[in-house]
DNA sequence: CCAAAGCAAGAGCAGTGCTCTCTTTTTGGT
DNA sequence: ACCAAAAAGAGAGCACTGCTCTTGCTTTGG
């Protein structure tokens, strides 16, 4: 229906997303900052202003691009998680998590368009909203099938916290306990602390051992928001796995003797 | 002994620092993306070519100007630690927090020059490190004068991360135990991700009450580092506080009967 | 079939970072 | 005290940017 509706309609969308591309290609080898409308008309063969009938200016083009990236992780964030989807929570929960870093750092230009500093003057539209949603309510998702398969544990709520949390569950979650909520909040924020770390390269000369840190530090989120290691969803059989006995949540089971 | 060698040195100094004073007014009114050489010429009633005897270029403007970003914040950070040098080290934790995310939101353009997207082509040089620790080393002391006093609790250290964890240790600290050390590192990140989520906007509609959110966010993060709520730092007796029992860290405590 | 709408091209404006040359001022050694 | 050398300011200019406006050409739809 979208597609032969006129050479001219057709055309529009090709070049549309041609330009799309080339921004994007720009983008990712220089940063938004050096992202230049005349230099992907050049790229393209136009002349600068006949960009300015496809994009009306340059944070219209970016504005563009960021949906785009919003998507382009959300995507891999679920296609993850689908992956994944058979797996206890805390799997499905580090899963999406090494997707949003994976992405980000395969895509660091775009990461830090959507979650580095707002470009120049510039304030998202609500457009964006939608597609930057993807991997906040997939992180909702995985914690809400735990809390029904019971594989959950109430986060602590101090009192003063109560009003807040509920305004939040309310409005993300009306479902699921504020306490959680709060957490799962908390917890998305700082997984993009851990990733923005990294990608920025704060991490530089401080964690080698990126993977494994991350992975560690993911899986303690999970932790903070109530899931739990050997949690069983429901009716989810397969992988052979300990009881939870034991092992449960060591604290001072730490070191393997070898304390300092 | 720096000053009085001769009136043309002086004027130098002067200069400099005008210079470094309207490109700051600058930064705060607009952000770095549109901070320009020949507006802070202009206002200074000098040419733009002028400007270029006292910095080489638009980045070493900017490397100056994040520089002093970086102490501000330390200095922010340390002034509210030793205001709350009596405290148990759970308070000292979040008060050094809390003051990183209210200069974060005093200043919020020179807070996304240092933790936001790096500028352009640009990399941070090597002189920034030194300034850019300052937060970084209070917190490891918190933890560190809390180990001392006992007030501490071992994080969980999985195998896989424990060579990483020695590493970072011998780094950083190599008085305090590796499974300290690399909670330290997850934390540090993880409260730069509230911040910036905050800062950002990326709470807007999501978060109301951020500030009880933040203390709230932050007091688990110290949790996860092992500085636990009760400590008595050896001989730090004021502060009268209720025994620890009660509602401890209620579970099941939930709804306040006015369930969803 | 032909007006209307969509599109490309070019010139032009105001702004940017940065370089180069020229003149003036201050400095420091003899 | 003098005078070459160093430092500083002024101005012109280059290559680039986002964006606007006018001028033609082409496709579209009543």
């Amino acid at each position: 229906m979208s597609t032969a509706r006129g050479a001219r309609a057709r055309a529009r969308t090709e070049i549309t997303a041609a330009i799309k591309d080339e921004a994007r290609r720009q983008l990712a080898a220089e940063g938004a900052a050096k992202l230049s409308l005349r230099a992907v008309a050049r790229e393209l063969g136009m002349v600068s202003s006949a960009l300015y009938r496809y994009f009306p200016s340059r944070d219209d083009l970016l504005t563009a691009l960021i949906i785009d990236a919003y998507d382009s992780l959300g995507e891999a964030a679920e296609s993850a998680h689908a992956k994944a989807a058979d797996a206890e929570p805390v799997r499905q929960w580090t899963a999406v998590c090494e997707a949003v870093r994976a992405w980000a750092l395969a895509h660091p230009h775009e990461y830090a368009l959507i979650y580095g500093s707002p470009v120049p003057g510039y304030s998202a539209p609500d457009s964006t909203v939608p597609a930057a949603s993807r991997v906040g309510l997939l992180l909702i998702g995985i914690v809400r099938d735990a809390l029904e398969g019971r594989g959950i544990a109430r986060p602590p709520l101090p009192a003063r916290l109560r009003p807040e949390a509920e305004r939040m569950a309310a409005d993300l979650a009306p479902d699921m306990p504020p306490e959680v909520v709060a957490a799962l909040v908390a917890a998305w924020a700082q997984l993009y602390g851990l990733v923005g770390f990294e990608v920025f390269g704060q991490f530089h000369r401080v964690v080698e051992d990126r993977a494994v840190f991350f992975s560690h530090a993911v899986t303690q989120l999970a932790h903070s928001v109530g899931l739990l290691n050997h949690a069983g969803t429901s009716g989810a059989p397969q992988e052979s796995r300990r009881p939870p006995r034991g092992r449960g949540r060591g604290t001072a089971s730490g070191g393997t003797r070898a304390g300092s």
